[in-house]
DNA sequence: TTTCTGACA
DNA sequence: TGTCAGAA
């Protein structure tokens, strides 16, 4: 839908993604350097944020949360987008239960791999912990 | 006032 | 990551 212009219309700037996020600006930038986001520049160089930059950060903070690494992060990411690159485009009458399903579907590869590439021993509990809510 | 970049305890 | 400086 056009739904997705208004997703990706940088809005807000730093300040108020650090309260919707729970982010501090010395992380969101840190992100931004090693490319986890792209968020648009105003003409004073200040950063605007789109909502999916937004929900992108939103799932970084929860990588982060789990341990990930910034490079873990990075091919989480990627994975996300590699299914993305628009699978519809005219008229879509139905779409909504979509994005949840890949998103899950998605977590639980990541997961799988978190598993498998991170701490053979301990931290695995930690993470199926969070995951928990994943697995209905 | 808010944000930006760069740098360091 | 937090925090300070100096400039937009």
């Amino acid at each position: 839908m056009a739904d997705d212009i208004r997703r990706n219309m940088p809005l807000f700037p730093i300040g108020i993604v650090m309260k919707l996020t729970g982010l501090s600006a010395r992380q969101i930038r840190y992100y931004e350097q090693h490319e986890l986001v792209k968020p648009a520049r105003t003409k004073g160089n200040q950063r605007l944020f789109s909502l999916n930059d937004i929900d992108r950060l939103l799932e970084i903070k929860s990588l982060i949360e789990q341990g990930v690494n910034i490079a873990g992060i990075k091919k989480m990411l990627a994975m996300k987008e590699a299914g993305k690159p628009s699978p519809e485009a005219a008229t879509e009458p139905k779409a909504e239960p979509k994005r949840k399903e890949l998103t899950e579907k998605e977590l639980h590869e990541l997961l799988k791999q978190q598993v498998l590439l991170h701490r053979p021993g301990q931290a695995a509990t930690l993470i199926q912990g969070e995951l928990s809510r994943f697995f209905h």
